[in-house]
DNA sequence: TCCAAACATTAGAAAATTATAATGTTATAA
DNA sequence: TTATAACATTATAATTTTCTAATGTTTGGA
């Protein structure tokens, strides 16, 4: 990786980093859910999905298909998925989640 | 996952997140290497190595091991290089690293 | 046309991160 | 024992992130 590599694989990592917006990609992975099922499924509040939606955009983890007054969010990327599913197999084994 | 585990997932990304120490973990990946050399070889300052260094131990990323006035760092554990490998293998088709 | 549901935007305070400069510590070699 | 190489710590300024509260926009239904 050039210098170039790493500031844009910092800016995917930092995106996936922060508990509401993985939980958002872990919900996407599922299926379509609408900005509303989102932040009542992770009980935040909808101001701050909707900020956080914004950043999975920006980064391309996120598309959002608009229908009437709703928008169903659904995870943009297959790669992406794969890639999301194998940090979460190896972070399991990784972080012993106990206690 | 629940929020605990989402939240300890997102710390690990987070001492992920920054071309440093992404450099870190790529040149560690090689085999141990001291202090001087990382920072040496990533072009950054002393005083940031050994900073960016702390948080990657603080989240069990990399161990250090002294000998006389030098340290030599290395990935701690073979399942975050399993981790990163996939990650890594990924992110490159998810970036199609252009410009 | 008017209201309400669904979502976005903005403003702003608090906290965290980043980076640099300066200084401190420790161990070895001379 | 003194100087130096290797690394750590501290202080601090600048930037970014996080979160909440308030307000704005759009769409469909009554």
């Amino acid at each position: 990786m050039n210098n170039r590599e790493r500031e844009m694989t910092a800016e995917v990592l930092k995106a996936m980093a922060h508990p509401v917006r993985l939980g958002v990609i872990e919900l996407l992975a599922e299926g379509e859910k609408t900005c509303t099922e989102l932040f009542e499924n992770l009980e935040c509040s909808q101001s701050m999905m909707s900020q956080q939606l914004k950043i999975l955009c920006q980064q391309g983890l996120v598309a959002i298909r608009k229908e009437g007054t709703q928008k169903y969010c659904a995870l943009q990327n297959p790669d992406f998925l794969k890639l999301f599913d194998c940090m979460h197999k190896h972070l399991r084994t990784f972080l012993h989640f106990k206690d």
